[in-house]
DNA sequence: TGTACATCAGTGAACGCGCGTTCACTGATGTAC
DNA sequence: TGTACATCAGTGAACGCGCGTTCACTGATGTAC
Protein backbone atom coordinates (compact mmCIF):
# COMPACT_ATOMS: atom_id res chain seq x y z
CA UNK A 1 0.00 0.00 0.00
CA UNK A 2 1.24 3.57 -0.73
CA UNK A 3 1.94 5.90 1.65
CA UNK A 4 1.72 9.65 2.63
CA UNK A 5 5.23 11.75 1.09
CA UNK A 6 6.31 12.62 4.45
CA UNK A 7 5.18 9.36 5.87
CA UNK A 8 8.12 7.96 3.25
CA UNK A 9 10.52 10.87 3.79
CA UNK A 10 10.55 10.02 7.89
CA UNK A 11 10.26 5.91 6.61
CA UNK A 12 13.18 6.41 4.86
CA UNK A 13 15.16 8.96 7.66
CA UNK A 14 14.27 5.98 9.96
CA UNK A 15 15.88 3.04 7.76
CA UNK A 16 19.01 5.51 8.02
CA UNK A 17 19.25 6.14 11.73
CA UNK A 18 18.53 2.30 12.51
CA UNK A 19 20.68 1.02 9.81
CA UNK A 20 23.77 4.00 11.64
CA UNK A 21 23.17 2.26 14.92
CA UNK A 22 23.60 -1.65 13.43
CA UNK A 23 26.31 -0.80 11.87
CA UNK A 24 28.06 0.52 14.37
CA UNK A 25 27.60 -2.51 16.67
CA UNK A 26 27.88 -5.02 14.51
CA UNK A 27 30.01 -3.69 11.47
CA UNK A 28 29.13 -3.52 7.50
CA UNK A 29 29.13 -7.05 6.95
CA UNK A 30 27.35 -7.92 10.21
CA UNK A 31 24.09 -6.50 9.06
CA UNK A 32 21.89 -7.61 6.01
CA UNK A 33 19.53 -5.45 4.20
CA UNK A 34 16.35 -7.93 5.14
CA UNK A 35 18.19 -7.07 9.43
CA UNK A 36 17.96 -3.45 9.14
CA UNK A 37 14.70 -2.76 7.46
CA UNK A 38 13.14 -5.63 10.05
CA UNK A 39 14.69 -3.64 12.66
CA UNK A 40 13.12 -0.62 10.68
CA UNK A 41 9.74 -2.13 10.91
CA UNK A 42 9.13 -3.03 7.60
CA UNK A 43 10.04 -6.16 5.01
CA UNK A 44 12.92 -6.05 2.86
CA UNK A 45 11.25 -5.86 -0.35
CA UNK A 46 11.64 -1.71 0.01
CA UNK A 47 14.73 -1.19 0.89
CA UNK A 48 15.46 -0.47 -3.05
CA UNK A 49 12.59 2.04 -3.08
CA UNK A 50 14.79 4.28 -1.30
CA UNK A 51 18.35 3.31 -1.81
CA UNK A 52 20.32 2.01 -5.04
CA UNK A 53 22.11 -0.64 -3.48
CA UNK A 54 23.68 -1.44 0.25
CA UNK A 55 26.96 0.33 -0.62
CA UNK A 56 24.70 3.41 -0.64
CA UNK A 57 23.07 3.18 2.77
CA UNK A 58 26.42 2.85 3.93
CA UNK A 59 27.52 5.56 2.82
CA UNK A 60 24.36 7.39 4.00
CA UNK A 61 24.24 6.10 7.45
CA UNK A 62 28.02 6.89 7.93
CA UNK A 63 27.57 10.51 7.27
CA UNK A 64 24.53 10.50 9.00
CA UNK A 65 26.29 8.94 12.10
CA UNK A 66 29.16 11.21 12.34
CA UNK A 67 27.71 14.50 11.60
CA UNK A 68 25.58 13.27 15.06
CA UNK A 69 28.83 12.95 16.78
CA UNK A 70 29.72 15.94 15.65
CA UNK A 71 26.55 17.59 16.70
CA UNK A 72 26.70 16.26 20.36
CA UNK A 73 30.43 17.61 20.37
CA UNK A 74 29.61 21.10 19.45
CA UNK A 75 29.32 23.35 22.86
CA UNK A 76 30.21 20.53 24.83
CA UNK A 77 32.90 21.37 27.58
CA UNK A 78 36.08 19.61 25.94
CA UNK A 79 37.16 18.41 29.54
CA UNK A 80 33.25 16.90 30.05
CA UNK A 81 33.76 15.37 26.26
CA UNK A 82 37.02 13.53 27.04
CA UNK A 83 35.68 11.86 29.91
CA UNK A 84 32.73 10.80 28.18
CA UNK A 85 34.86 9.48 24.96
CA UNK A 86 36.72 7.73 27.25
CA UNK A 87 34.44 6.16 29.53
CA UNK A 88 33.30 2.83 29.74
CA UNK A 89 29.34 3.84 29.25
CA UNK A 90 30.85 4.70 25.43
CA UNK A 91 33.08 2.52 24.92
CA UNK A 92 30.37 -0.14 25.94
CA UNK A 93 27.20 1.54 23.42
CA UNK A 94 28.89 0.99 20.42
CA UNK A 95 25.58 1.59 18.66
CA UNK A 96 24.80 4.80 20.28
CA UNK A 97 28.46 5.71 20.31
CA UNK A 98 31.30 7.85 18.37
CA UNK A 99 30.80 6.38 14.71
CA UNK A 100 34.56 7.43 13.99
CA UNK A 101 35.37 4.86 16.84
CA UNK A 102 33.04 2.24 15.79
CA UNK A 103 33.50 2.15 12.05
CA UNK A 104 37.31 3.21 10.60
CA UNK A 105 38.35 0.25 10.76
CA UNK A 106 35.92 -0.98 8.50
CA UNK A 107 35.87 2.09 6.17
CA UNK A 108 39.33 1.71 5.06
CA UNK A 109 38.62 -1.47 3.38
CA UNK A 110 34.84 0.17 1.56
CA UNK A 111 34.86 2.77 -1.32
CA UNK A 112 36.21 6.16 -2.04
CA UNK A 113 31.98 7.08 -1.20
CA UNK A 114 32.59 5.95 2.33
CA UNK A 115 36.06 6.96 2.79
CA UNK A 116 34.84 10.50 1.43
CA UNK A 117 32.76 10.81 4.25
CA UNK A 118 34.72 9.70 7.03
CA UNK A 119 37.44 11.91 5.81
CA UNK A 120 34.48 14.80 5.61
CA UNK A 121 33.70 12.94 9.63
CA UNK A 122 37.07 14.04 10.61
CA UNK A 123 37.01 17.21 9.49
CA UNK A 124 33.60 18.33 10.92
CA UNK A 125 34.85 17.04 14.63
CA UNK A 126 37.93 19.21 14.49
CA UNK A 127 35.75 22.04 13.59
CA UNK A 128 32.86 21.08 16.29
CA UNK A 129 35.61 20.14 18.80
CA UNK A 130 35.32 23.52 21.10
CA UNK A 131 38.84 25.20 20.90
CA UNK A 132 38.80 28.25 23.32
CA UNK A 133 41.02 26.97 25.42
CA UNK A 134 43.90 25.95 23.08
CA UNK A 135 46.75 28.23 23.03
CA UNK A 136 48.55 28.72 19.92
CA UNK A 137 48.00 29.60 15.70
CA UNK A 138 45.22 28.48 13.81
CA UNK A 139 47.44 25.56 12.02
CA UNK A 140 48.58 24.49 15.72
CA UNK A 141 45.36 24.36 17.10
CA UNK A 142 44.35 21.91 14.61
CA UNK A 143 47.50 19.66 15.17
CA UNK A 144 46.71 19.66 18.42
CA UNK A 145 43.04 18.55 18.36
CA UNK A 146 43.99 16.07 15.12
CA UNK A 147 46.47 14.29 17.87
CA UNK A 148 43.65 14.70 20.23
CA UNK A 149 41.05 12.45 18.04
CA UNK A 150 43.80 10.04 16.77
CA UNK A 151 44.58 9.77 21.15
CA UNK A 152 41.00 9.36 21.76
CA UNK A 153 39.93 7.06 18.84
CA UNK A 154 42.75 4.35 19.65
CA UNK A 155 42.03 4.02 23.16
CA UNK A 156 38.35 3.13 22.86
CA UNK A 157 39.44 0.90 19.42
CA UNK A 158 42.33 -0.67 22.06
CA UNK A 159 39.94 -1.17 24.65
CA UNK A 160 37.01 -2.45 22.68
CA UNK A 161 39.37 -5.18 21.43
CA UNK A 162 40.40 -6.61 24.92
CA UNK A 163 37.83 -9.06 26.20
CA UNK A 164 34.96 -7.76 27.90
CA UNK A 165 34.88 -7.07 31.68
CA UNK A 166 39.40 -7.88 31.39
CA UNK A 167 41.46 -5.10 33.45
CA UNK A 168 43.74 -4.12 30.71
CA UNK A 169 40.23 -2.69 28.82
CA UNK A 170 39.59 -0.69 31.69
CA UNK A 171 43.36 0.24 32.34
CA UNK A 172 43.25 1.56 28.97
CA UNK A 173 40.62 3.73 29.02
CA UNK A 174 41.83 5.31 32.72
CA UNK A 175 45.39 5.98 31.43
CA UNK A 176 44.97 7.47 28.56
CA UNK A 177 42.05 9.59 29.19
CA UNK A 178 44.17 11.06 32.03
CA UNK A 179 46.70 11.56 29.13
CA UNK A 180 44.15 13.35 27.01
CA UNK A 181 43.27 15.81 29.46
CA UNK A 182 47.00 16.32 30.57
CA UNK A 183 48.04 17.43 26.82
CA UNK A 184 45.20 19.39 26.96
CA UNK A 185 46.05 21.29 30.17
CA UNK A 186 49.48 21.78 28.74
CA UNK A 187 48.11 23.18 25.77
CA UNK A 188 45.43 25.92 27.50
CA UNK B 1 47.96 -38.16 -1.22
CA UNK B 2 49.37 -38.01 1.90
CA UNK B 3 51.83 -35.49 2.78
CA UNK B 4 55.26 -36.28 5.13
CA UNK B 5 54.50 -34.85 8.77
CA UNK B 6 57.10 -32.35 8.11
CA UNK B 7 55.70 -31.02 5.48
CA UNK B 8 52.00 -31.37 7.00
CA UNK B 9 53.22 -28.92 9.53
CA UNK B 10 54.91 -26.46 7.15
CA UNK B 11 51.64 -26.16 5.17
CA UNK B 12 49.46 -25.65 8.25
CA UNK B 13 51.93 -22.75 9.41
CA UNK B 14 51.88 -21.27 5.30
CA UNK B 15 48.09 -21.45 5.86
CA UNK B 16 48.26 -19.46 9.53
CA UNK B 17 50.89 -17.20 7.62
CA UNK B 18 49.05 -16.36 4.46
CA UNK B 19 45.54 -15.75 6.36
CA UNK B 20 47.01 -13.16 8.85
CA UNK B 21 48.11 -11.34 5.61
CA UNK B 22 44.79 -11.64 3.77
CA UNK B 23 42.76 -10.62 7.40
CA UNK B 24 44.95 -8.06 7.58
CA UNK B 25 43.80 -6.69 3.92
CA UNK B 26 40.39 -7.26 3.74
CA UNK B 27 39.23 -7.93 7.05
CA UNK B 28 38.02 -11.39 8.55
CA UNK B 29 34.55 -11.36 6.98
CA UNK B 30 36.24 -10.43 3.26
CA UNK B 31 38.36 -13.42 3.56
CA UNK B 32 36.81 -17.11 2.53
CA UNK B 33 38.16 -20.64 3.86
CA UNK B 34 38.61 -20.87 -0.11
CA UNK B 35 40.28 -18.07 -0.88
CA UNK B 36 43.06 -18.03 1.69
CA UNK B 37 43.08 -21.82 1.03
CA UNK B 38 43.66 -20.72 -2.90
CA UNK B 39 46.21 -18.54 -1.82
CA UNK B 40 48.30 -21.22 -0.05
CA UNK B 41 48.42 -23.44 -2.72
CA UNK B 42 45.88 -26.08 -1.26
CA UNK B 43 42.03 -26.70 -2.42
CA UNK B 44 39.51 -25.58 0.29
CA UNK B 45 38.31 -29.32 1.37
CA UNK B 46 41.80 -29.55 3.26
CA UNK B 47 41.13 -26.64 5.45
CA UNK B 48 39.05 -28.81 8.25
CA UNK B 49 42.13 -31.03 8.62
CA UNK B 50 44.35 -28.63 10.10
CA UNK B 51 41.63 -26.00 11.90
CA UNK B 52 38.53 -26.69 13.50
CA UNK B 53 36.57 -23.73 11.90
CA UNK B 54 37.32 -20.27 10.61
CA UNK B 55 36.83 -18.38 13.74
CA UNK B 56 39.83 -21.03 15.11
CA UNK B 57 41.81 -20.01 12.46
CA UNK B 58 40.67 -16.34 13.01
CA UNK B 59 42.46 -16.76 16.83
CA UNK B 60 45.24 -18.42 15.66
CA UNK B 61 46.18 -15.85 12.72
CA UNK B 62 45.77 -13.25 14.86
CA UNK B 63 48.28 -14.64 17.63
CA UNK B 64 50.90 -15.10 14.85
CA UNK B 65 50.45 -11.75 13.11
CA UNK B 66 50.34 -9.81 16.67
CA UNK B 67 53.98 -12.14 17.88
CA UNK B 68 54.96 -11.03 14.57
CA UNK B 69 54.73 -7.39 15.17
CA UNK B 70 56.06 -7.61 18.66
CA UNK B 71 59.21 -9.55 17.34
CA UNK B 72 59.71 -6.78 14.58
CA UNK B 73 59.45 -4.07 17.41
CA UNK B 74 61.90 -5.87 19.67
CA UNK B 75 65.29 -4.33 19.62
CA UNK B 76 64.77 -1.39 17.38
CA UNK B 77 65.49 2.02 17.85
CA UNK B 78 62.06 3.51 18.96
CA UNK B 79 62.14 6.73 17.38
CA UNK B 80 62.66 4.65 14.21
CA UNK B 81 59.70 2.22 15.19
CA UNK B 82 57.31 5.80 15.58
CA UNK B 83 58.86 6.82 12.18
CA UNK B 84 58.16 3.51 9.92
CA UNK B 85 54.45 3.45 12.11
CA UNK B 86 53.31 6.43 11.02
CA UNK B 87 55.10 6.40 7.43
CA UNK B 88 52.60 5.86 4.03
CA UNK B 89 54.29 3.04 3.74
CA UNK B 90 53.11 1.50 6.50
CA UNK B 91 49.60 2.76 5.83
CA UNK B 92 49.52 1.86 2.70
CA UNK B 93 51.07 -1.79 3.11
CA UNK B 94 48.34 -3.29 5.30
CA UNK B 95 48.97 -6.91 4.81
CA UNK B 96 52.28 -6.21 5.86
CA UNK B 97 51.76 -4.05 8.43
CA UNK B 98 50.70 -4.33 11.94
CA UNK B 99 47.88 -6.67 12.75
CA UNK B 100 46.78 -4.62 15.51
CA UNK B 101 45.99 -1.63 13.41
CA UNK B 102 44.58 -3.44 10.80
CA UNK B 103 42.26 -5.46 12.92
CA UNK B 104 41.51 -4.16 16.21
CA UNK B 105 37.83 -2.69 15.05
CA UNK B 106 37.13 -6.00 13.74
CA UNK B 107 38.22 -7.95 17.09
CA UNK B 108 35.98 -5.58 19.15
CA UNK B 109 33.31 -7.95 17.32
CA UNK B 110 34.87 -10.96 17.62
CA UNK B 111 34.78 -13.78 20.15
CA UNK B 112 36.28 -13.90 23.62
CA UNK B 113 39.11 -16.30 21.96
CA UNK B 114 40.36 -13.64 19.79
CA UNK B 115 39.53 -10.78 21.91
CA UNK B 116 41.99 -12.47 24.50
CA UNK B 117 44.42 -13.14 21.76
CA UNK B 118 45.03 -9.22 21.25
CA UNK B 119 44.96 -8.54 24.81
CA UNK B 120 47.70 -10.34 24.48
CA UNK B 121 48.79 -8.81 21.84
CA UNK B 122 48.81 -5.35 23.86
CA UNK B 123 50.64 -6.70 26.63
CA UNK B 124 53.68 -7.90 24.29
CA UNK B 125 54.07 -4.91 22.29
CA UNK B 126 54.14 -2.98 25.83
CA UNK B 127 56.85 -5.20 26.63
CA UNK B 128 58.73 -5.43 23.37
CA UNK B 129 58.49 -1.41 22.93
CA UNK B 130 61.97 -0.46 23.50
CA UNK B 131 62.14 1.75 27.15
CA UNK B 132 65.28 2.55 27.69
CA UNK B 133 65.05 6.09 26.70
CA UNK B 134 61.50 6.17 28.93
CA UNK B 135 61.89 8.01 32.30
CA UNK B 136 59.62 7.38 35.63
CA UNK B 137 58.91 4.01 38.14
CA UNK B 138 57.36 1.04 36.11
CA UNK B 139 53.88 2.03 36.22
CA UNK B 140 54.88 5.32 34.81
CA UNK B 141 56.74 3.66 31.91
CA UNK B 142 53.78 0.99 31.47
CA UNK B 143 51.48 4.72 31.40
CA UNK B 144 53.53 6.41 28.88
CA UNK B 145 54.22 3.37 26.30
CA UNK B 146 50.05 2.88 26.39
CA UNK B 147 49.80 6.07 25.15
CA UNK B 148 51.70 6.07 22.89
CA UNK B 149 50.42 2.69 21.43
CA UNK B 150 46.92 4.19 21.82
CA UNK B 151 48.51 7.68 19.71
CA UNK B 152 50.18 5.73 17.12
CA UNK B 153 47.24 2.80 16.00
CA UNK B 154 44.39 5.57 16.20
CA UNK B 155 46.53 7.85 13.59
CA UNK B 156 46.88 4.75 11.34
CA UNK B 157 43.13 4.18 11.22
CA UNK B 158 42.53 7.19 11.27
CA UNK B 159 44.76 7.85 7.57
CA UNK B 160 43.30 4.46 6.32
CA UNK B 161 39.78 5.59 6.81
CA UNK B 162 40.28 8.44 4.24
CA UNK B 163 40.00 8.39 0.55
CA UNK B 164 43.90 6.88 -0.95
CA UNK B 165 45.85 10.13 -2.21
CA UNK B 166 43.74 12.37 0.09
CA UNK B 167 45.78 15.32 1.38
CA UNK B 168 43.80 15.11 4.54
CA UNK B 169 44.89 11.28 5.11
CA UNK B 170 48.91 12.24 4.94
CA UNK B 171 48.33 14.99 7.14
CA UNK B 172 47.24 13.04 9.87
CA UNK B 173 50.30 10.81 9.53
CA UNK B 174 52.64 13.83 9.49
CA UNK B 175 51.02 15.86 12.34
CA UNK B 176 50.35 12.83 14.79
CA UNK B 177 53.73 11.09 14.28
CA UNK B 178 55.87 14.71 14.81
CA UNK B 179 53.61 14.57 18.50
CA UNK B 180 54.48 11.21 19.05
CA UNK B 181 58.01 11.60 18.64
CA UNK B 182 57.84 14.84 20.75
CA UNK B 183 55.70 12.95 23.70
CA UNK B 184 58.96 10.54 23.60
CA UNK B 185 61.83 13.26 23.69
CA UNK B 186 59.42 14.41 26.24
CA UNK B 187 59.47 11.42 28.48
CA UNK B 188 62.98 10.80 27.52
C1' DT C 1 -16.19 19.31 -5.07
C1' DG C 2 -16.43 14.75 -7.23
C1' DT C 3 -14.63 11.19 -10.26
C1' DA C 4 -11.28 8.47 -12.85
C1' DC C 5 -6.73 7.30 -13.36
C1' DA C 6 -1.68 7.31 -12.50
C1' DT C 7 1.77 6.86 -9.09
C1' DC C 8 4.67 4.53 -6.10
C1' DA C 9 5.91 2.94 -0.93
C1' DG C 10 5.64 -1.28 0.84
C1' DT C 11 4.90 -6.64 0.46
C1' DG C 12 6.66 -11.19 0.09
C1' DA C 13 8.11 -14.83 -3.06
C1' DA C 14 11.89 -15.81 -5.89
C1' DC C 15 16.60 -15.30 -8.13
C1' DG C 16 21.59 -16.44 -8.37
C1' DC C 17 25.53 -16.57 -5.73
C1' DG C 18 29.13 -17.37 -2.44
C1' DC C 19 29.79 -18.75 2.02
C1' DG C 20 31.34 -22.34 5.81
C1' DT C 21 31.22 -26.98 6.29
C1' DT C 22 30.84 -32.10 5.15
C1' DC C 23 32.11 -36.22 2.90
C1' DA C 24 33.62 -40.11 -0.01
C1' DC C 25 37.71 -40.79 -2.15
C1' DT C 26 42.94 -40.93 -3.32
C1' DG C 27 47.41 -42.43 -2.66
C1' DA C 28 51.84 -41.50 -0.49
C1' DT C 29 53.54 -41.97 4.23
C1' DG C 30 54.00 -44.29 8.55
C1' DT C 31 53.89 -48.63 11.10
C1' DA C 32 53.68 -53.48 12.54
C1' DC C 33 55.45 -57.89 11.74
C1' DT D 1 65.25 -55.33 4.98
C1' DG D 2 60.81 -56.53 2.87
C1' DT D 3 55.79 -56.84 2.94
C1' DA D 4 51.05 -55.85 4.18
C1' DC D 5 48.08 -52.76 6.17
C1' DA D 6 46.55 -48.49 8.56
C1' DT D 7 46.75 -43.63 8.55
C1' DC D 8 45.57 -39.22 7.12
C1' DA D 9 46.79 -34.67 4.26
C1' DG D 10 44.84 -33.15 0.41
C1' DT D 11 40.99 -33.31 -3.45
C1' DG D 12 36.77 -31.77 -5.35
C1' DA D 13 31.80 -32.44 -5.51
C1' DA D 14 27.98 -31.50 -2.69
C1' DC D 15 25.21 -29.63 1.34
C1' DG D 16 22.24 -26.06 3.49
C1' DC D 17 22.01 -21.37 4.33
C1' DG D 18 21.83 -16.44 4.21
C1' DC D 19 23.06 -12.82 1.48
C1' DG D 20 21.93 -8.69 -1.93
C1' DT D 21 18.84 -7.90 -5.35
C1' DT D 22 14.65 -8.36 -8.50
C1' DC D 23 9.90 -8.49 -9.50
C1' DA D 24 4.86 -8.91 -9.88
C1' DC D 25 1.52 -7.30 -7.05
C1' DT D 26 -1.34 -4.25 -3.67
C1' DG D 27 -3.86 -0.38 -2.49
C1' DA D 28 -3.76 4.21 -0.46
C1' DT D 29 -2.15 8.67 -2.10
C1' DG D 30 -1.65 12.22 -5.48
C1' DT D 31 -3.32 14.38 -9.70
C1' DA D 32 -5.95 15.74 -13.80
C1' DC D 33 -10.32 17.03 -15.43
Amino acid sequence: MKVTKAQAQENRARIVAIASQLFREHGYDGVGVADLMSAAGFTHGGFYKHFGSKADLMAEAAAYGLSQSATQTNNIDIVEFVKQYTSRAHRDQRSDGCTMAALCGDAARQSDAVKTTFAHGIESLLTTIECENLRGDQQQVRAQKLNMLAHLVGTVMLSRACPDDSELADEILEICGNDILMQLSQHS
